[in-house]
Order: C-alpha cells, then sequence, then structure tokens
DNA sequence: TTAAACTTTCAGAAAATATTGAAAGTTATA
DNA sequence: TATAACTTTCAATATTTTCTGAAAGTTTAA
C-alpha cells in the first residue's frame, strides 16, 4: 500500500474534516483510502496503510457501511471480505445527503410532529401571570410549527431530488438562481392563459 | 423561566441532536431556549433554565454568535446583554446552510485544490512496477479532481441560492422534480428555435 | 478612582468518544 | 470434525471534548 504524498495529505484532511462530517477520524481516512483506490482493500491492507488496528478497521467499515457507502467483494479460493467505495461522485453525494437527511433532520421531525400532536400539559406552576405565560406558550408553539413545517418541505424536496438523474441536477445546479426567473416567466405565461384562476 | 413540558422536551431534544449538527449538548440547547423565547434572555437566565454554569453559557453564545444565529440587545439602564435567536426561520436555514458549507465544503475545496496544483512528488519508493503504480496515481487523482468538481458545483449553487427570496425558494422545493420536466420543456422549446445551435 | 455589575477566560475535573488487542465467533475446506 | 483463515466483539485504556467555577477582565456610573 504505497501511498504517494497527494494521497496521503487527502487522506490525512478526509480524517480531520471526519468530526465536522458526523463520523469520526478512522472513519474518515478509511473510507478515503478507499475511494482512491480503484481495486478493493481488505482489512490488514487498511489497517496497516493507516497504522490503526485491526479491530478498528472493522469498526469504522462497519459504520461505512451504514452509511451505504462501502461495498464488500470476494474473490474465488480467497477468504478475505475486501471493501470497495462507491465509485460514482453522484451517487455518493445522493448517499450522503440522503444519509444526512435521515440522521439530522428526520429524528427532529419527528420529535416535533409528536410534541405538537399532544394535549396540553401546561407550565409546572401557575405563576398567577396566566395570560402572560399563555402568550409565551403560543409564541413557542408558533417557532416550532414554523420548524417543523420547513423541515417538511426540505424533506419532501430532498426525497424528490432523490429520484432525479445526475445529469439533470447538474444541469439544475449549474443554472443557479436563474432557475427561479424561467419559473417566474412560465408563471406569468400560465397567468396570461387563465387570468382568473 | 418557567418552561412547559413541551419547551422542555423540544430544548433536550436540540441538546441531543447538537452533536449530529456540529454543536454541543449546551449549545443546542442554549439555541433552542432562545428560539422558543421571543423576549431576549441574559445569560443567568439561560444558566438557571438549563442547569449550567454561567462559563458554559458565554461560550456556547459565542459559539451561536459565530454561526451568526444569535445578536446581543441592550435595555436602558441595565448593563446586561440580552440574547435574541434570528425570529425567522428561513433566515435562520439560510443561516445554518451557509454557515455548514464554510465549514464543511470549504475546507475541503481548499486542500484538494492546492494539493492538485503542486507538482507531483509521486510515491515514495519504486517498488519497480511502475506502470501499475502510475495507473494507480492517476486513478486516485481523477478521483480527486471528480470529487472537486462535484463540490465547486455544489459551492457555487449554494451561493447563487443563498440571494434567492425566501419565497421563490419556497415555490422551487414545492414543485420537487417537476421543475426538472419544465426546464427539459423549455429546452427543447429553445432546440426548436436553434436547431443547429 | 472606586466599586458594582457584568462578561470572559482558562486550568482542572468530568464526561463522552475512540482505539487497541486479545478473545470469541464464523466459515470454508480438507 | 478439525483447523486455518478470517471477522467481530468488547473490556480496558487512551484521547478528545465538554463543563465548571474561580479569577481576571471590562464597562458604566457616581
Amino acid at each position: 500500500m504505497q501511498l504517494t504524498d497527494r494521497e496521503q495529505r487527502f487522506i490525512y484532511h478526509f480524517g480531520e474534516m471526519g468530526s465536522r462530517w458526523g463520523i469520526n477520524r478512522t472513519v474518515g481516512q478509511i473510507y478515503a483510502l478507499l475511494v482512491l483506490n480503484e481495486a478493493p482493500l481488505y482489512a490488514d491492507q487498511i489497517a496497516a496503510a493507516l497504522s490503526i488496528s485491526r479491530g478498528n478497521v472493522s469498526m469504522g467499515i462497519k459504520e461505512l457501511q451504514s452509511w451505504g457507502l462501502v461495498q464488500v467483494q470476494h474473490k474465488p479460493g480467497d477468504r478475505k471480505d475486501y471493501y470497495l467505495a462507491l465509485s460514482d461522485v453522484w451517487e455518493m453525494a445522493r448517499v450522503i445527503f440522503e444519509e444526512r437527511r435521515k440522521r439530522e433532520i428526520e429524528p427532529t421531525l419527528s420529535v416535533i410532529r409528536s410534541l405538537l400532536l399532544e394535549q396540553d400539559h401546561g407550565r409546572g406552576e401557575d405563576t398567577g401571570e396566566k395570560a402572560n405565560a399563555d402568550a409565551k406558550t403560543r409564541y413557542a408553539e408558533t417557532r416550532m410549527l414554523e420548524i417543523l413545517d420547513l423541515l417538511e418541505l426540505v424533506t419532501q424536496w430532498s426525497k424528490d431530488l432523490q429520484r432525479v438523474h445526475p445529469d439533470s441536477l447538474r444541469a439544475l445546479m449549474k443554472m443557479g438562481a436563474s432557475v427561479i426567473k424561467i419559473l417566474e416567466r412560465k408563471d406569468r405565461a400560465k397567468l396570461a392563459k387563465e387570468p382568473r384562476a
């Protein structure tokens, strides 16, 4: 497992960024190593290349598999597990985006949903300032509702985009803010056709 | 600082999610607390409401300010700092999205850029399998380039969207995948007009 | 100035998280 | 069925991150 200076630095960087990406250092390094290698690697190669323990590789791979970013392969007459990173960058991005939505948005969505569905149990003690407390409570619940709405919108949008072909997505992104203008023009056209709708 | 059961649970949840969002438990809790309160709060109120130390509040607020999510206010004849969360959810989302881009994508972008700009220093040792090593190196560099391209696209797109009005953004997101179809139709129209362009 | 009313800092303690490596578990094949 | 060649698990340890609270710093006002 000879690594060029560039490869080394790329891998270390992924390790350092790990904590910001919600994974740990070794998981980041393992992933970077696999991404840079077309040929699948087995656990001892990974452990040696990164100078980490065999057990740590096992944990890291498990984590990457839970993200759906790494697959196992086998070779005839060899019982080792060979690990392979998803090779298409767009697929990689899609998977990461979707997985982060599940881990970072979904839980909050369901907590707020159930919070707002329940009967109101009120503040612990009645301070006598009933009206004021009510106003505060109402404000808080409005905020929760606003956040819920936004998260639901993002969730739906994110799910919708999961099905779009990367080429279309790339085209869409390249357009940047100008999409808005095109859509506005389209709306005006629609409005002209059905002026009273 | 009486909190309803709902408010409590919302706050605790934000605390628990903190680590997944790249902030810590108290920072998440402080933010949730401020979001739910229309009236700005001062440090001792926050410390009391969350049962954390005064110093910890100071650190947490500093972090939230670095995200641009919390502002300070003053009241006449009172020298306390009163803290206030950004009150518009869309503005909140915009700020978080932009800040995460800066923290999670920007550093990688610049590392890959400079890695690829440098002269190639090659693998540490020449193993004699020169051709093979070259092929491997070429593969690795291609992957780095692909990732760089994708990150640049996302960065530009993200910056573009920062300038779009929330109403337009909401409309765009509501459309979901159907935007693509509208844009494709538009492309066909364009193509029909300039068949050889 | 001094003092009161604050905020920030930071060293040490506590808590959470990651890592190791030996033991246990699994599987293919002789 | 035994064993060789693997992988996974997990208790102990190491490392990192967070939190506290006392001390230092800042600001306003008399």
